[in-house]
Parts: C-alpha cells; structure tokens; sequence
DNA sequence: CATGAATGAGGTTTCATTCAT
DNA sequence: TATGAATGAAACCTCATTCAT
C-alpha cells in the first residue's frame, strides 16, 4: 500500500470477558494461519473469520478495521522481542561489556526466532502503513533499553552513542531478516548467533571512545 | 499482498522506437512519483498512467500487468546498487584488507543514497511477491562479488565466509534502511559511511581465520 | 466467444435462506430479462445486477463469475426440456411405435415452447464456452431417455439405433430453432408439432429394420 | 453478444488490385486460423492481423470494423453451401422425388463438411449480431430453391409446401450441426449422408398431398 | 452480542478503433 | 497505403465494511 489515510489503529474494545479472549485470541491466531497457509490468496478479512470461526462481523466488534487487526498482530510479535531484549539489558547491566553484547544478542535472536514462521509472515504484511512506524517505536524501545545498559559496561564510553546502537540494532535486525528469509534453519540459526555477537561486540569496541587517560 | 498467484513479472515488449522509450521512461518515471507524493492514496495503474501523461491502455502496452510494473522499477533501483557494488569489488581486488572493505562499503552507501526519496519509497512495495525474490537475488550478485574479492585479500582467510558474507552485506543492508527510514539526512548518511566502514572490518577482522602459522 | 480459459461454472453457495433464494431468483430472472430486452446493449454483470435490483457485490455472491450465470440459466432451461422428454418417454414405454414418437415430440415441443421468449433469448449465450458442451449433455439424456423408450415399442429394431436417435433428436431441435428464430407465432408452433410428429414417425419407420420374419 | 448498435457489415471496399485481392484473402484466412485454433483465447482484430501478417490498420483499410469482417468471413462460408444447394436443384429439375432429394442432401451435406474445421469453429461466432440474420437469409436462398425444384417433381405437391421445406431444411441443417460438434469423424459424415436422404426423403413423402384422385 | 447477506466504490485489464508518421 | 503506438470506454470482479435480523 502506498499510502493510506489516517484511521484507527487501535483495538476497539478490550476483551475483558472471558469468552471474548478466547474469540480474540482466536482472530489474531487466524490471521497468523491465513498468512502463513502460503496459497497465493491475499489476507481478507473474511477469510481471517472464517478460519477464526466466527463471522466477519464480530471480527468488527473487536477490530474497527482491518488495518488495526494487523497492527494487532504486528504489535505483539514486536512487542515480544522488544521486551525480550529489555529483560535481557535489565539482567546483564554491570556485566561486562562483550557479556552484555553476548546476553542481549541471544535474547533478541532467541525471541525472534522462538517462530520462525511467524517472523516470517509478518515481514509480508510489516510495509503497510503503520507497519514502519510501529517497527521504528518498537526498535526505540529496544535501543534505549541497550543505551542504558551500555552506560553500566565498566570503562566503557561510545562515540556517537546514540546512532552507534541504531546502527547495531539495525544490522542486527536485517541480518536476522536475511536469514529467515533465506529458510531459517535450525543450523544457520545457531550460526547467526554466534555471529552476530561476533559483528556486535567487535563493532562496540571499534566504536568505543579512546579512555581519556592518566 | 499476502501471496499471488503465477504472474508474468516481464516487460511485455522492449521500446525499440524513439516515442515508446519516450512513454516507458515516463511510466517508470510516474510510478515512482506516485510511490513518493506520500499521499494516502494507493499505487493504481491508473494513477501511474495519469502521472505520466498516458492512457492505461498504454501502460499496459508495455507492461502485462500491474507487478510487472512495480518489479521492473524495483529490478532497476536493486540493479544500480548490485552494479555499484561489483564495480567496486572489481576495483578493490588486491587491496589490503581494510581499504576493500571501506570501497565497497561507501560504493553500497553512495549507490543506496544517490536517491533517497526512491529508496524509500521503494521499500513499500519491496514485500510484494516477486520483490523479496528479487532482492535476494540481487543481495546473492553482490555477496558473489565480495567473496571473489575477499579471496584476493592478502593473508585473509574468513571463516564460514560465504555466511559471513551474507551477514555482512544484510546487516548493511539493515542498517541502510534504518536511516532511510528515519528521514537519511546528508549528516546522518554520512555517519554510517564511516559506521559501516567499521562494523564491515572489525566484523570480517573477527571472523578472520587464525592463520595457520608455521 | 472464440475460447475461454478453464472457469468455474458452478453457483458459489446455493440459496439456503429464504432471502437468499429470492435474491437468486431475482438474479436469474433479470438475467432473461436483459437478454430479451433485445436493445443493442450487451449481457453484462453490472446490468444484470441493476435489473435485479440488487449489487454486484450480491451477484458475485452467489456466482464466481459471469459465465457460471449465463450457464446456470441455460441449464435451467435445458434441464426443463430434458425432463419433459424423459418423463413422456417413461410414460409411452410399451405404446405402439407412432403414438410414442407423438407424445415425445409434443412434450419436446411444448417444453420448449413454454416461454418462446426464454428459448429464442438463450440461443444467443448457448455459444458461449460451456453452452455447446451443456447442450450435448442434456441432449444425451433426451437420446438416452428415448432409446430405452424405443427398446419397447412392439416389433421395432431399429439400424444403427443410437446415432439414428440422434439424427432424430438434432433434427426436431433445429427445427424448433429455425421456427423460433423465425418468430413463432402459435399457429407456426401448431404446424411445427404436427410437421416434427410426422418426421420423426416416418424417419423412424424408415430406419426400421427389416423384421426377421418367420 | 445480447445486441449490438446498428453497425456497416459492408466490407469497405472491394479488393479490386491484385496486391489488395491478396491482403483480403489473407485476412480471412486468418480470422479462421484464430477462430481454430483452439487456444482459449478470443479472437481480436490485433490477433488476426498479426497472423495474417499485416497491421491492424490495414485490417481496418478493408473491413469498417470487426463484425464486418466476421459477417464476410461467415457469408462467404454460407454463400458456398447456398450456392451448391441450388446447383444441385437446378441439375435435379424434374427427376423422381427421392433423386432429387437424394442429390440435394447429399449436395448440402458435402458443401458443409468440405472443411469440417471450418464448419464447427463458424458456430463459434455465429451467434453474434448479423449472423442469425445471415444464416436466416441463406437458409431463404436455399429453400426458395427446393421449392422451385419440388415443384418440377413429377406428380407431386406438398401440404404447407414452404413450411414443409424450412422444416426440412431447418432439420437438416440441425442434425448436420450436431454431427460437426460431435467431431464428424468421416465415418459419422457418411453415415450422416444416407440418413438424412432417408429423412427427408420419407418427410416429403409424408407430407404429399394426397393425390385429388379422378 | 453474533450473524452473514448486501453493498458499491474502485481497482485491474482488455480490445476495438484512430491517426500521426 | 501501411504501420503500430496510443487511446479510453467499459467490462469484470474484489473485498472492507455495514446493519437488519
């Protein structure tokens, strides 16, 4: 889509009965399998019910448009990694540094890769508008959590702090992105691991400010 | 779009006369117009026929459907870069180490950046069917490039490098996007010149092979 | 139409509930309606739906597509005329030769007949992909209907039984054609019974075979 | 087509220059091509143009438009079968009834299956505007022949002759037509011969006036 | 609250026809 | 005269969304 006017992105209404959570859940859950079921059919909203049991219309009494259902999902796949990475920041604060880059590395990856298919699929529904957006806040939440963590690392100061952990973040994501794209096995994962703490670590100590000495 | 069926994604017939060029150019041309005038109003082949001055029916002379349109920008746009970036391996071979890395990496950067309202906007229908295949495709001449090169590298011997390779050129990638999507100010752009260059060989100087001495 | 690529052709849901059914009906109906109305204006879906008084959308409901429409109509009509033939063959079992040949052809005509409006309109859209493939299906089962009738009329053996059947049918069925594209008044209708009675019965004595006597 | 505006059929002008004479054939002949081969694909101005190996301006210098040049290629095909039917009424002008009827059908029946392809694909586009008009007007041409013919027929007159003769011809004329759409094997086209010359020839019988005896 | 029939704007694509070269 | 690029009306069909039941 190039573009789209301004709408509702938000949820309707919180599913704050039981049996509502249960429909919910199920909507979002649908919206995940009509993704994935690969057959060259776009993602319509009776579809999603019809996988999710229930009728387009209440599918509407949850989601006051279709845009707001994949900002649904989209959110809480990003949602998930992003508070992965903070946990992870939160436990390794005081560590040092290659242990810290080591700890927030795997969590980032564990957390995408906990559904390979899933990270996946969204990928294909991500460049809506308010998909971006919502990557860009996501991938904010995650930086501030390394900047503050970083600040703990024992004689450690970047250049360019800020825009040093965007760009590491960044590579961190497209090369994770690389990788599912290209199948994601379970062995290129391992690989893409151990590399990327490689690329993370090295790349902060390129950065790392010269110890203002004596 | 969440799938497509089989599609013909090639120009139906090449411009060979002066006025067809003419009208091919100027489709291209509308088609990224109407991707940038950010307006929230979708990419139709009608309002890409209005930009350039001519009728759908012709558009459709040149082009058998609306993807073929949109892949042959996108095959355009990749094919700069992939170019830009063998070039540069070419160029490089022979160099020490260090000096490759800072080629290829600014040739990616300068060919990324020589249009950064395209780039951009270009990103949007890149998640279309066809488009992940043909970045991969793209992404593979590029890596093909950078492991010729590498080989001539004196005394460097990366360890799983064609891997390495792959996350090095997709965490560039990534970390490209990043600051195109975050607005790609001429400061900015010029820090992850410099950011790159590092991240490339400190990551490769990493997963360099212990030489096997003596 | 000089060809068409393989088309679903059956009703996407059948009418369950009774608004449904009235819109379906109200479909077809306006589908006649429209191909009688004989204004220089072609069959399309949008008409259709317009004459029907309801939306496309509506339409497109309850057929895949346009030709699965036209085809639904023409297999009403011929389903009519078809089961009108089977059941005076059912009912002429064990007649003599000459009284059978009547009651089938007056059933034939009569069906046909019925809504002189409706047959002449039909012929119109039988060329259509799929209309000359129903009609020979439909006219097996008028031939099939016949022969078994024909197998108990007394003392009759008929040569070359299964294609003399179908000469026999073909001929009344252009017949009733050409009176039809003629205009058919009733007393052309009248003549035309009589006339198909006495051709059928003489061509079938004709190709009697002669009996083995004694 | 459900109708069509009142449109020229006239060919635009006749081929009078060798060169001309040559493009025209060309032109039909290739309608035909499209029409047989059975691709499922329609048959279009530009697609006949190209197989006959000029422009589709030049397709336009000879035919006003595309019905005009289906209703040529039509009337040319029907012209051929009119014009052996009434040769052979005129070589059978006074001979026995069966002779005659005997030489006309099989005159008819020859002149549709000299190219069976041909026969069948005509159907195809039959339908349309001007054709039922066509086929009505030779079919005219035709009957006004037998009737002349019949008439010379040494002791016989027909109750309701003109009706009796459309009926017959109309016959004729429908079970050749299925026949051509059952593939018309030879086999099935000899066969065909002698039952028509069996059905007619017992119809008129059936149909003589009882001679007013004394 | 749930249902699902109905809506209709709007998107893609075709193809008969014209006319500048 | 021939060409074939350009035209654009109009056809088919989809799918997000609503609302009577």
């Amino acid at each position: 889509m190039a573009g789209a006017a301004q709408i509702a992105l938000e949820p309707r209404k919180a599913p704050v009965q039981a049996r509502s959570a249960v429909t919910v859940e199920a909507i979002t859950e649908a919206t995940i399998q009509v993704l994935l079921s690969g057959v060259p059919a776009p993602l319509t909203t009776t579809r999603v019910a019809e996988r999710a049991g229930v009728s387009v219309g209440t599918l509407y009494q949850y989601y006051p448009n279709k845009q707001s259902l994949l900002f649904a999902v989209l959110q809480d796949h990003l949602d998930k990694v992003s508070s992965a990475v903070e946990a992870a920041c939160r436990r390794a604060r005081g560590k040092p540094l290659a242990e810290m880059v080591k700890d927030v590395v795997e969590a980032f990856v564990d957390a995408k890769m906990a559904r390979t298919d899933i990270s996946a699929a969204l990928y294909r529904v991500a460049a809506d508008a308010g998909g971006p957006a919502l990557a860009r806040r996501m991938g904010q939440r995650s930086q501030k959590a390394l900047e503050a963590m970083l600040r703990t690392a024992p004689g450690v100061v970047l250049r360019q702090e800020r825009f040093a952990i965007q760009i590491m973040f960044a590579a961190m994501a497209g090369a994770t992105r690389s990788v599912l794209e290209a199948g994601a096995s379970s062995a290129m994962v391992k690989h893409l691991r151990d590399h990327l703490v490689l690329l993370c670590q090295s790349y902060l100590l390129a950065v790392t400010q010269p110890r203002p000495s004596r």
